[in-house]
DNA sequence: CGTAGCATTGATTCTCTTCAAGAGGTGTGG
DNA sequence: CCACACCTCTTGAAGAGAATCAATGCTACG
């Protein structure tokens, strides 16, 4: 899309921080932020940015690229949390925690901001705004977190898939991206797990919807045809309990 | 169990205070605090003590009783996000929001502390340890919804309902109260609905568990008899996929 | 061009939900 | 104190939905 630049080392020059950051920081709280900002890291496909039981905790801004982030057992089984995007911030769970929790994996090349917890609290005990805009980001989490519970414990499989399609349309966008042209940057596998279901499940309500006419489905690219007619699915599946 | 006291004034003098608070407040900072809390107030049962929408927001901590939070959808359908003991705090996802988006009700006679959240977010400015608890806390509430969406998204129903026996047991244990006698303060439809099962499905799930001796069910009181046999049934089904 | 990994589709099985009835417990009023 | 109604919980039988097992098709990459 864009001309290759190089890596912006103040959030002012990242095309991004109205997304990390909300528009009222003024320039000087911008740039003391920047200031703790790390270089831009880049992370390859499968590669994990932190694990489970790490020590050194950071918050990370997605500046391009995609990942996700999961919860590890001991037998090894697998619960993806979230998949995040440009603008996105990952490791909200590690603040005010000396140990990682979850595990963060690169879905595809992703490159990352790094703000190391303790520079970012130390920072935000001068900034009341920085303070305020984090404890937002995390309650929002939450806030996204019991939906997404209502979601898992009382919607079909075909409301699930559906929700999770219309939710990254509405991220993409906040970014100013086209609505209705998604690139689902996880395999199916991910998003079967991401929604609890199996991932033949996925794939089938995936074909069903494109069968009735409102998306079209082609590997990893997902065009929304009826956005209305999929919200109208979500809601219906509502009304009936 | 205790002889009856006036409500304390001052988290000091409150019993609970080393569960609301890490035991490295010293005095001075919990009588900081003490000055922001509102004097306990009680609920009845059933009655709210924030609903989805209300624009003054707050922190409360349980003092006794418990209570339950849930998103409530604009179809009438509820989730029910939490259920919480003394001890626990309320609220979280209201921290640096302007509304409510989810309602707490309280499930029997319970009495709260209030704390502002505007003068929580100031006061942490000051205390770099209150912030770092509100991080805190926060981040663990993050992390027990992650391990709860893999309780929902991969767990059986017998599964799902023994965690939450195991999970109420490790709350008492915390507040020193016996591990092996619970008492289920919210009726069998909020645990089936908290927990993404049918009401019955709950019911059957409990009976299985008393007919297979681990636990003995009268009603809403539990006892625990095989501790160790349960933890072997959630650990079973992990290995098992 | 062939192989490996990922995705789709089909058939079967199983768990949980739903519908329905009955039991237990509690509170109120006679 | 008992009787009745109400509410919650339990139990049973039938059915739906998703998981699982299994095979085929597709795509990408060496």
């Amino acid at each position: 899309m864009t001309a290759f630049r190089p890596a912006a080392t103040r959030c002012l020059d990242c095309g991004l921080h109205k997304l990390c950051f909300p528009p009222s920081f003024d320039e000087h709280a911008l740039n003391r932020i920047s200031q703790l900002v790390a270089q831009p890291s880049a992370f390859a496909k499968n590669e994990t940015v932190y694990r489970l039981g790490d020590s050194m905790t950071a918050l990370y801004a997605v500046r391009s690229g995609a990942l996700k982030t999961s919860v590890l057992l001991p037998s090894g089984e697998e619960q993806i949390t979230g998949f995040y995007l440009p603008g996105e911030v990952i490791g909200l769970d590690n603040m005010g925690q000396s140990h990682c929790a979850s595990t963060a994996t690169a879905l595809e090349k992703t490159t990352l901001c790094e703000l190391p917890v303790n520079g970012i609290s130390q920072l935000s005990q001068q900034l009341p705004e920085l303070q305020g805009h984090l404890f937002q980001i995390m309650s929002t989490e939450l806030r996204q977190d019991y939906q997404r519970m209502h979601l898992m414990a009382q919607a079909s499989a075909e409301v699930r898939v559906v929700s999770f399609l219309l939710g990254l349309s509405a991220r993409q966008q906040q970014r100013h991206l086209a609505t209705n042209e998604l690139r689902l940057s996880m395999g199916r596998a991910d998003l079967a797990n991401h929604l609890g279901l199996a991932l033949e499940t996925v794939s089938r309500a995936l074909s069903q919807l494109a069968d009735d006419g409102l998306i079209e489905v082609s590997g990893k690219n997902i065009r929304i045809i009826h956005a209305e007619q999929l919200a109208e699915r979500v809601a219906a599946d509502c009304h009936s309990s």
